[in-house]
RNA sequence: GGGCGCUUAGCUCAGCUGGUCCAGAGCACCUGUCUUACACACAGGGGGUCGGGGGUUCGAAUCCCUCAGCGCCCACCA
């Protein structure tokens, strides 16, 4: 005989040795050689040094629900672990550590940053992949991946060779986003706008001496001048034309003429062009080719020089007057206004809404800058894959997302992705010091492909993080080699991720699967939505609003933990959390867990260690609460193997819930307890072993992709079926049995829960004690109906203390009626159960109260000068009471009569 | 400036393609109960004019329009 389960479940005991020995047995790995179907997920590889947030709890717990009910369902299911170097992120990491101690990366130099860069990861990096064994992620940690690993780093150079050779990659001079704070360039995506209250300057370019402009306003001394209008007046010192529309009346004359930038003291033409919207302003814009995309395109059109006034960290540069060099932008900005104010050549100032682009990494105010830059050209790339999603083959949950993912690709603009970091993926790119020959190549040359000589120098940049991202999906099973699992696992099959990073790296992920193995990389990507808290705040560090998932864990259980995110929110919808109240989020997870533990431990304490018999066994012996119980199983796996198809994650959770707790714990599991000690004869408690036995392996199975500690630990425990597997996360996914669905069983015991609850119900309105049972008579509906609840005394006795049940009516007894929704009557005679005469006197006092509390708010709501002063709410607040107070009176009143006999 | 999403009990959320699961669940609240699986539980109960307004329909939380609040995405209007 075993030991006594203690009635509390302990999630910290049984979890992490559950997962060793899960892990210990293989039960994660996946084997290429398989015959079974493959199911492929890539995790979205989390940055090397980061710590588990409930982001990464709530979209790894949805992809091992994905994983594990594959895995049953007979896939041979591949979850692919690794981190994302991160490289912007993690070199930020490491320079801040430098700058405690004083120091730059520059002090340190390439070499030894890089090798503090790689200490730094060897140190912290991986916390968060033992973070995903606490809470129980299937993952195959035999091909654990890292991005920056020789492998990966392998698929990396030879994409940029082939995208190079095919003259998709390119070197260009272009303006891109600039951070002055991480001094590197950023693709599109990496800047992100915020809103910015601000102003726009309009500010007075005196024409040139000698140009006629009869329609301009003219200055104190005569000058004609223009009207320009900045956000940025500190661009005007990079100012090399002033744009006007061609069509422009106003301006049309003063093509080709100049204006003199003040400040400055240089000579700039008049351009005609068509960006000048003659609508906006005063019509003409200044031209800052090395400080604007579009003054950029406008002065490539135009054939104007662009003119780089800035420094690397955005401080003025030597190309301006040097009563501004060295100024910081904004000091820049100040001091450029106050200038333009001093001669008079401010026009006015407006307060301007606009959105600002910041660093994605570090929230610094980007700079546009012209720069030379590597950049690989999308609209090739992004053609196919916009096409997989208009032919169904790749699809997003929720839907729309599939809409937004359209528009960007139909947009889709160059990609700049080299970095001036020194953590990343080394361009491979080398230039002839002896020719100036650019070397591209996938081995490190020695030599000039051109004309030998050996003084060759490395691009020094970097790739952006995201070249390296973008493909996860074969670089990780060993591409650009032909290897086993890349004939096995790709194409891989789901995606879940946050929807912030649909561009940066799902649709990339699209094209270079499409590009480079001609196939997708996964048909259907789950997005989720954001983790927030009780306010609506996004989780982050710096609010402290956060929530440890370890700490859950450790307070409620991984199980728990899951069981939130899961069942808190549907595709693409946030969910909030309050952290500080842990106990309201995380609290009825605990306990559904427990539930599953007392559940076991019943049907320990009631099946012990005899050898299992089937359903199959007992079937002529099933009685109706066996076979409504079966027909739910039933329907219970039906419905929730659907919700997993549709990604409806929260609804196969919630399902398995109600299944586990509404019908086999509250239902069948009283139902069945007389049975199963014995009450009932052999026969029947044989049936309703087999049922329980059947049963709750059923549920444990439903419910294991969601809560797969506390499922496992109690299957550990039941007697196995013949044959069975090892283990429950590698046992057989139900099936739906027709032969079980009974329509007819559910019905009637759907009407025997609706008579207890009737019961249940009266007993409770009349205050009868506990210990006291009661008298039911009943009217049935039907003979069928009178045949099931016949057969159910013992459950009416048992479960809603009834002491003698009798097929009448209630023959102007008096007591209390409950009417059903089947026309079923139930009556309980009162007499001798409850003092009549007290209840009587106690349903009087009631009614009167009620009386005088309505005559009293009639009389309030009569008051003229209260109803004068009153807002029109409370007026209907008072009227809905009165309402419903006399809904009470009447319900009182109905009682009072039936007690009186007078039915 | 475009596009999209959300707004259902005090809180967190279900309610799919309109009418037998339509007003639901869990938590919280009130009343009983330590009934030998579970008080992290059991039984019963109170509570919402489904954001406001209008419309389509025999009938709408569910479809359409509009307004408001919140949030997201995209965009070169200086």
């Amino acid at each position: 005989m075993a030991e006594p389960l203690p009635p509390q479940y302990t999630p910290q005991e049984n979890e992490d040795p559950l997962y060793a020995w899960w892990e210990a047995q293989g039960f994660f790995r996946a084997d290429p050689h398989s015959a079974r179907q493959p199911h492929v997920i890539v995790i979205p590889p989390p940055n090397v040094t980061a710590q588990l947030h409930m982001g990464h709890g709530l979209n790894n717990s949805i992809q091992d629900v994905i994983t594990r009910w594959r895995r049953m369902q007979g896939r041979e299911a591949l979850w692919v672990p690794g981190t994302d170097h991160a490289g912007i992120a993690t070199q930020n990491v490491v320079e801040r550590l430098l700058a405690k101690e004083g120091k730059t990366r520059y002090d340190l130099g390439r070499e030894a940053f890089l090798e503090r860069v790689w200490a730094f990861v060897e140190e912290t990096g991986g916390t968060i992949l033992r973070q995903l064994r606490a809470i129980g992620c299937s993952l195959d940690w035999t091909r654990t991946a890292f991005t920056l690993d020789p492998g990966l780093s392998r698929a990396v150079r030879e994409v940029f060779v082939r995208l190079h050779e095919k003259g998709l990659v390119y070197r260009g001079n272009r303006i891109i986003h600039w951070c002055p704070r991480c001094l590197t360039a950023l693709s599109d995506e990496e800047a992100e706008p915020e809103e910015t209250h601000g102003r726009i300057w309009h500010l007075r370019y005196p024409l040139a001496p000698g140009v006629e402009a009869p329609g301009l306003p003219r200055l104190p001394d005569g000058r004609p001048y223009i009207v320009v209008a900045t956000t940025r007046p500190e661009t005007m010192l990079g100012d090399t034309a002033v744009a006007v529309h061609p069509d422009d009346e106003r301006y049309r004359e003063l093509i080709g003429r100049e204006v003199d930038l003040p400040l400055a003291e240089r000579r700039i033409p008049v351009v005609g062009d068509t960006y000048a919207d003659p609508e906006f302003g005063s019509g003409a814009v200044k031209i800052t080719p090395a400080h604007d995309a579009n003054d950029f395109e406008v002065a490539q059109r135009t054939g104007v020089p662009p003119l780089v006034v800035m420094t690397p960290e955005a401080a003025m540069n030597d190309a301006v007057p040097e009563a501004f060099r060295g100024l910081d932008r904004f000091e820049a900005r100040r001091a450029v206004v106050a200038a333009f104010e001093e001669l008079g050549l401010l026009d006015k100032v407006e307060e301007h809404t606009h959105s600002i682009p910041h660093c994605y990494r570090c929230g610094t105010i980007v700079e546009p800058r012209l720069s030379e830059q590597w950049f690989v050209r999308m609209a090739p790339l992004a053609a196919p894959a916009l096409q997989a999603w208009r032919d169904g083959r790749v699809r997003f949950h929720p839907e729309r997302f599939g809409k937004i993912y359209e528009h960007w690709m139909e947009n889709i603009r160059d990609w700049c992705i080299s970095r001036q970091l020194w953590w990343g993926h080394r361009i491979p790119v080398w230039y002839c010091e002896g020719c100036g020959e650019t070397v591209v190549a996938r081995e490190d040359p020695t030599a000039c492909s051109k004309c030998g000589a050996d003084a060759l120098r490395q691009d020094p940049d970097v790739l952006d993080t995201w070249f390296s991202s973008w493909l996860w999906p074969f670089s990780t099973l060993g591409w650009p080699d032909e290897t086993e699992d890349l004939r096995a696992f790709y194409p891989g099959h789901a995606l879940v991720t946050a929807p912030e990073i649909l561009f940066f790296w799902v649709a990339r992920m699209v094209m270079a699967g499409l590009e480079f193995r001609g196939d997708i990389p996964f048909s259907d990507v789950y997005l989720t939505g954001t983790v927030r808290d009780h306010l609506g705040r996004k989780m982050s560090k710096s609010l402290g609003n956060g929530i440890d998932p370890i700490d859950v864990k450790q307070r409620f259980g991984a199980d728990a933990l899951r069981y939130t995110v899961i069942t808190g929110s549907g595709a693409g919808t946030d969910q909030n959390l309050n952290y500080e109240n842990l106990e309201e989020s995380f609290g009825p997870g605990r306990n559904f867990a427990n539930k599953l533990w007392n559940a076991g431990r019943f049907a320990l304490m009631n099946l012990g260690d005899a050898p299992r018999v089937s359903v199959e066994e007992v079937r002529a012996e099933l009685e109706l609460a066996d076979r409504w119980i079966l027909s739910r199983l039933s329907r219970a796996v039906r419905e929730v193997t659907e919700a997993l198809e549709k990604f409806r994650f929260q609804d196969a959770a919630l399902r398995g819930y109600d299944f586990f707790w509404g019908d086999l714990a509250d239902w069948y599991l009283e139902l069945a307890k007389p049975r199963l000690r014995g009450d009932a004869g052999q026969a029947s408690q044989r049936a309703a072993r087999a049922t329980l036995a059947e049963v709750l392996d059923g549920a444990l199975r439903l419910l294991h992709p969601v809560m797969p500690f506390i499922t496992e630990v109690v299957w550990q425990k039941l007697p196995r079926a013949q044959g069975d597997a090892p283990a429950l996360m590698v046992s057989a996914w139900p099936e739906p049995r027709p032969a079980w669905e009974d329509a007819e069983a559910e019905a009637l015991l759907e009407e025997l829960q609706a008579v207890i609850g009737a019961v249940r119900n009266i007993r409770s309105e009349y205050g009868i004690q506990p210990a006291a049972r009661v008298p039911l008579r009943i009217s049935a509906a039907s003979d069928a109906v009178r045949t099931a609840l016949d057969a159910s005394r013992r459950a009416l006795r048992d479960l809603a203390r009834v002491e003698e049940m009798d097929f009448a009516s209630a023959n102007g007894e008096v007591g209390a009626t409950a009417v059903l929704r089947s026309g079923t009557e139930v009556f309980i005679p009162l007499a001798g159960v409850i003092d009549l005469e007290k209840e009587r006197a106690r349903l009087r006092g009631e009614i009167e109260r009620l009386d005088g509390q309505i005559g009293g708010t009639e009389k309030k709501l009569g008051n003229e000068s209260f109803v004068a002063r009153a807002p029109v709410n409370v007026v209907e607040y008072e009227r809905g009471k009165l309402a419903s107070f006399r809904e009470q009176r009447e319900k009182l009143a109905e009682k009072l009569a039936a007690l009186e006999g007078a039915r």
